[in-house]
DNA sequence: AGTATCACTCAATAAGCTTGCGTTGCGCTT
DNA sequence: AAGCGCAACGCAAGCTTATTGAGTGATACT
């Protein structure tokens, strides 16, 4: 995990469907050597696969909003995590530090779809109480160190 | 823009790097029909584009948080969005409803850092407070629908 | 000094991309 | 009802890229 390592995840983040010899010529080095080294990282975790940017709006994903969860009581992280795993609506989930015990990240594709999720959401049996903040524009919204 | 390219987004972002020869098995369609359709959703814009999922921590970006943002007055969406996007540990800003004008999503290396990142967060002119959130752990992240 | 290890380049083959071309299905006009 | 234009498809050819093996040089350890 050198500097060139980060030169190629760089080279990644920005376009992931890159050839090796693009992103070879880019930081000094042969192709079968930067295929080497994205398996090698690959298979470290260090990166976990590639992904496609889709623009929400376009797929019908326009709404969205921050939820903080409050729990009954002391609730192991793992078990949130088993909680609300299974709502789609979900795109990320962090326990955080505060008056609340999380933080939901919730897409939808409108407000009555994301009211629907809010409600399965409080449905979830740890759930104590929820505070909802719905998301007017995204300014936005990059992978970090791009 | 049918059911046949949801199946094909859905595809990359599962695995950005497959072939078209393999995405086109999985849809029921043959390499070039597939790639023709990637070009124009690309055209479109419904694709943004391919990126690769990093390790937040392996690359030492393990300490994040979420910022309410409340600024002096009405400030224009567009200035907000001038004013955070140069901080490179900004990896996500939103405007939302309720009392704060606008949530952002900090993503630094380690809590020192965290604290230089919103030092200069608030040091931006129409920012008058911020209230921030520390994740403790990332239970989830994902890309929606997938 | 010798040697093991590691990462590289080069070269060759396999796989995948990309474009032109002919075909088909569908909606619209005549 | 036949003809036309459009849009999307599959096939095939030529070109580019991926992938693997083999050889080489640098580094560090014995």
């Amino acid at each position: 995990m050198d500097t060139l390592d980060q030169r190629i995840i760089s080279q990644l983040v920005t376009d992931a469907r890159a050839s090796y010899a693009e992103i070879g010529h880019a930081v000094g080095l042969s192709a079968p050597a930067v295929k080497r080294r994205v398996d090698k990282l690959l298979d470290m975790g260090i990166l976990r696969g590639f992904t496609a940017v889709v623009d929400p709006e376009a797929l019908g994903w326009g709404t969205e909003a921050f939820v903080e969860v409050h729990c009954h009581g002391n609730v192991p992280t793992q078990r949130i995590r088993e909680g609300v795993e299974p709502l789609p609506e979900v795109v990320g989930a962090y326990t955080v530090s505060g008056p609340a015990d999380a933080i939901v990240h919730l897409r939808a594709a409108d407000i009555h779809h994301l009211e629907t999720a809010l409600e399965r959401l409080r449905g979830v049996e740890f759930i104590n109480r929820t505070v909802s903040t719905v998301v007017l524009s995204r300014l936005l919204d990059r992978p970090p160190q791009a």
